[in-house]
DNA sequence: CTTGTTAAAATATCAGACATTTAATAGACT
DNA sequence: AGTCTATTAAATGTCTGATATTTTAACAAG
C-alpha cells in the first residue's frame, strides 16, 4: 500500500503521527509489510525528515511499527500493539473502520473487568467520586431523548464508566479508563438507538450508581455486568 | 535534586533513559519540580543533546515528565505515570527502592484481576497454553529447594502468571502481563522464603494449573485468589 | 493599575553531513 | 559448483550548529 490513499496533512508531527497511526489501525498495511521510507514520507507530505522521525518514533513506541537500522520499517501485527498506551486510545477515537476483532477484544475485556472494577469502586468510592458519577449519570439522563445529542450522550457515558474506574482508587485500574472512549465510540454506529433499550440502559446504569452509593460491592458487580450484557450478547462474547 | 547523585552512564540513549527513569521512579525528584535542562544533562553525562532528547522523549511518553517549549521540563506525579507502558515495566524491574505505595497498588490490581483472568484462561486455554503453564510450573518445582536458584524460581513464577494472562486469549489482558515481572521481583526481598510457605505456594499454583486444565472457571478463580492471598494480607490489601 | 514592549531562557525544529547496520552482489579461492 | 570474503547500496541512526517558537519575567508607558 502506498501513501497516495491517505488524506493530506497539515502541521505538526503529532498530526502526522495520528494520520499514519489511523491508517495502520484500519489495516491500510498488511502486518509484516515494509512501511515507506523516511525520505519518501518526507517528500510525500512535504515535511522535514525530523517530523517524520518524530512521528515514527511515536508509532514504534506504540508497537505499531518496528524499525531497524539498515533494514527499514516493518508493520507489526495487532497482537503486538500497545492497546493500553493512551496515545493509542487517542488515535482510535473517531475511527469507524476499526477492526471488528479489536472491538470485540476490547469489549470482552471490559465485560470481564468492569464488574470487578465496580465492586472495588463500591468499596473505595469517596464523596467526590460519587459526585462525579452522579454528574455523569445526570448528563446521560438529560441527553437521552434527543437524537442530535447522541454524541454528547456518549461523552457522558464515557464519563460515567471512567468515573467508575477512578472510584476504584487503584492506579492501575484507573489507567484503563483510556480504553473506554474508543470502545464506546466504536459501538455507537451499528447500535439500534431504540428508545426502550435506551431507557433500559439508563436504568441499569442507575443500579450501578446506587450500588456504589450504598457500598454494596456484590450488587455493583452484578449491576455492572447487566450494563454490559446486552452489547456483549450482540458481539457474541457471551450467550 | 541534582544529577550528581546518579551513577555514571555508558552508551546509548536507552541506557540514559533507563538511568533517569529509575531515578524518577525511586523518587529522586519531587513531583512538580523542574527537571534539569537538556544542555545540563548533556554536559553532565558527556553525551550529545540528541541522546538526551531521545531519552527525555521516552520519559515523557511514559508520563514521567511533562515538557513544554519555553518553560522547561516538569516532573509528574505518580498518578500520571503510564504504569502499563512496557517500557515502564522494563525500567521497574531490578529496582528495590520502588515506592511501597506503588507496589501495593500493583499488587492490589493483580489481586482483583488475576482471578478473573484465571477464569477466562480456564475457558479459553489451548494446548500450547497448557504446555506453557506446565513448563513454567515444572520450573518452579525444580527450583523450589535451592537457595541460590531464587532468581530463576522467580523467573518461572513470572512465566507461570504470564502464561495465565496469555491463555485468556484476550489482547488487552495479555498486555498486562508486563506488570508481573516488576510486581513479583519487588516482593522477593522482604518475603520470608520459609520452606513451608514455599511448598504451600507451589500447591496453590498447582491448583490453578489443574483448574485450567479441567476447564473449571470458578475453581480457577478461587485458586488464583488463594495464590495471591497470603501476600495480599501481608501488604494490607485484604484482611 | 493596566497594558504593551522587550529581553532572556528553555524546548522545538531544521538542514546537512556523517556513521552504522543490513542485505545484496560480485569475485576469488577451494 | 560451492563457499567464503570484499564491496557496494540503501536504509535508519547520530551529530552539530543554526534558527524558530514559546514562555516567563522585567520594565516602561499610558
Amino acid at each position: 500500500m502506498t501513501l497516495d490513499a491517505l488524506p493530506p496533512h497539515q502541521g505538526g508531527a503529532e498530526q502526522l503521527a495520528r494520520l499514519l497511526a489511523q491508517a495502520l489501525l484500519t489495516g491500510h498495511w498488511q502486518p509484516g509489510a515494509t512501511f515507506p521510507r523516511e525520505l519518501d514520507i518526507s517528500k510525500h507530505f512535504a515535511v522535514s525528515r525530523n517530523q517524520v522521525r518524530n512521528a515514527l518514533t511515536s508509532l514504534s513506541a506504540a508497537g505499531l511499527l518496528e524499525r531497524t537500522a539498515g533494514r527499514g520499517t516493518l508493520v507489526r501485527e495487532m497482537g503486538d500493539w500497545h492497546l493500553l498506551d493512551p496515545l493509542m486510545s487517542e488515535w482510535m477515537t473517531g475511527l469507524v473502520n476499526l477492526d471488528p476483532q479489536l472491538v470485540r477484544a476490547i469489549y470482552a475485556f471490559r465485560f470481564s473487568a468492569e464488574p470487578v472494577v465496580a465492586g472495588l469502586a463500591a468499596q473505595a468510592a469517596e464523596v467526590e467520586d460519587l459526585e462525579r458519577l452522579e454528574r455523569a449519570f445526570a448528563g446521560m439522563e438529560n441527553t437521552a431523548g434527543s437524537v442530535d445529542a447522541r454524541a454528547e450522550h456518549a461523552e457522558y457515558d464515557v464519563a460515567f464508566h471512567d468515573a467508575t474506574y477512578r472510584a476504584s482508587h487503584n492506579l492501575v485500574w484507573r489507567q484503563m479508563g483510556h480504553l473506554l472512549r474508543p470502545s464506546i465510540m466504536a459501538l455507537i454506529h451499528g447500535s439500534q438507538h431504540r428508545t426502550d433499550t435506551l431507557d433500559d440502559s439508563l436504568a441499569r446504569h442507575r443500579q450501578v450508581l446506587d450500588a456504589i452509593r450504598h457500598r454494596d460491592a456484590s450488587a455493583a458487580e452484578t449491576a455492572a455486568r447487566e450494563v454490559l450484557r446486552r452489547t456483549a450478547i450482540d458481539l457474541g462474547i457471551v450467550s
